[in-house]
DNA sequence: ATAGTTATAGATTGATCGTTCTATATCGCA
DNA sequence: TGCGATATAGAACGATCAATCTATAACTAT
């Protein structure tokens, strides 16, 4: 042993993230990732391998710090539904910054059609968000927060299409308004759900 | 004049459409153009200019030919709500061919952060969406279709949200139920905010 | 102090990119 | 029949790409 890293390889990874979020897997080359990363050039072939390697780890990176955040704020304490409404509203944030921050699991999605190496990557993030809203939606239920005969698996799937709607839609300037009443539909759906009090 | 083309413009913006759509603007070369099109290299600098212009002029295409059938079942005779129906029931058929045909004008999303000319292609195709839905809602309100109270504006914003995140997710193998079930909670939204009969 | 490991810096390689250029063939019209 | 325009075929150019290789500096552990 000798030397420890000078980088911080989580570091790294946060600016890959940002890089390939904003620009594409093929709108960033290796010099413009030295350069911006602060890495050399064969430090960073040591650590993933290749060009690919380093996306994919920014990949599964993202979804990590992604997803947990969102699962996070639904497992939190209380209310499972208020939970969901916190995460729901939050979706409105992107609204705001229009264009602004964007979803690094959407550019995956769209740019790896056919690699199912990549794709296995952001689907598992898809699922993860999806079950997470399924189970807050079912602890509701059984709390009775939500109608008997409402369907959490249903509800579930529906708001994460529409969450990634709006990821997408989120990149066009003109995107506030349809974003939030996007949410807001959204929301009185939920409502709609709700066991009268 | 002499010698008219041998080929058709219209054919090579098709070709042009289907290899961007799959494969995203720097997924295909020229060579590649040149052989899947069957158009030689002079003949596509000569009729589009150079790549970004065979690239912006296959997304206006596309915007073309996609929003204009979406609006043509939406201005069909008979009842404005039930056309609205059978154009979110066609946003279903995406669920079956998982992963199969995408959207382009997501590809150009996706891909043209910053590009302000290329986004203004897509922008207006998502708005004409989105005014065609707001349109027919608002016809479907003056014929009594819908309650008074509902807000063919707002619903429209919230459907073309939830469209477009059925486009990105249509490109997961395991989207099949998601998409089923964004779609029967649309087709729900509708029926709650029809007019009681 | 020295050996071993790792970071850094930059040259280099071979491939591929988009684009332009040259040369040749084909057709409509005068 | 020839002129002009447009098609095709493919060589060539400069730039850039990802990736490898060489050499040097920095630091830890023995």
């Amino acid at each position: 042993m000798a030397r420890p890293r000078t980088f911080e390889e989580s570091e790294i990874l946060e600016g890959a993230v940002e890089l390939f979020r904003d620009n594409g897997y093929d709108g960033v080359s290796i010099p413009e990732l030295i350069s911006k990363l602060g890495i050399c050039r064969q430090s960073l072939y040591n650590a993933f391998g290749d060009k690919r390697g380093l996306y994919l780890a920014a990949l599964e990176r993202w979804g990590q710090r992604e997803v947990d955040a969102k699962l996070a704020l639904l497992e939190a304490e209380g209310s499972p539904l208020e939970n969901l409404r916190t995460v729901i509203r939050g979706w409105a944030a992107l609204a705001t910054q229009c264009p602004g921050n964007h979803c690094l699991t959407i550019v995956g999605i769209v740019e790896n059609r056919g690699d199912a190496e990549a794709l296995a990557v952001v689907e598992k993030q898809v699922e993860r968000l999806e079950n997470g809203l399924r189970n807050t939606l079912e602890r509701a239920q059984t709390a009775g927060e939500l109608q008997p005969t409402a369907s959490p698996a249903r509800l579930a799937r529906s708001l994460t299409a529409t969450c990634y709607g709006l990821g997408v839609l989120s990149r066009l300037p003109s995107s506030g308004p349809r974003i939030g009443d996007a949410v807001a539909v959204m929301l009185e759906l939920i409502d709609q759900s709700a066991a009268t009090r």
